[in-house]
DNA sequence: GGTCCGTGTCAAGCGTGCTTGACGTCGAGT
DNA sequence: ACTCGACGTCAAGCACGCTTGACACGGACC
């Protein structure tokens, strides 16, 4: 599993603190995800897909 | 988190014990889903999507 | 030099996702 | 009455998702 968080945050001029809050989750929590650490909770990349208008699928790749 | 595997399981005419086999997981595992003990995780979410040629949000529900 | 901000990472702790193995119940078929 | 498949559920155990708190580093800005 790979994604492309990283790559939308940015794009959307965003630090990994205020992508963070905006999900309501800790800013640890982001950066283990870019960084590739574990998983997102279904929940969480549901709500990672909608703040960035896309699907999970779009998002999130299965190895 | 509400979902609709049981409803397109019971359509695609499969038991908890097949749809199981199919994803990789243990029988339980389905059965949880299906009666909302918890949510799958991000890779048995995006399988389970697929299995059923579905996106994730078609399938899982943020209450 | 000193002070930020942004990022990467560590540790400890807690709840959850998934496993195997087991048991009870119900309906269908014999 | 018996068996069998399908389903719901429990318990114990292990790995992962997420938390708070902390530390280190680089770049920008004074």
């Amino acid at each position: 599993m790979d994604n492309d968080v990283k790559e939308l945050r940015v794009a959307a001029g965003l630090s990994q603190r205020e992508l963070a809050e905006a999900l309501s989750v800790s800013r640890q929590t982001v950066n283990s995800i870019e960084t590739g650490r574990y998983d997102p909770s279904l929940p969480l990349a549901i709500a990672i897909a909608r703040h960035f208008a896309r699907t999970v699928e779009e998002i999130f790749h299965v190895d």
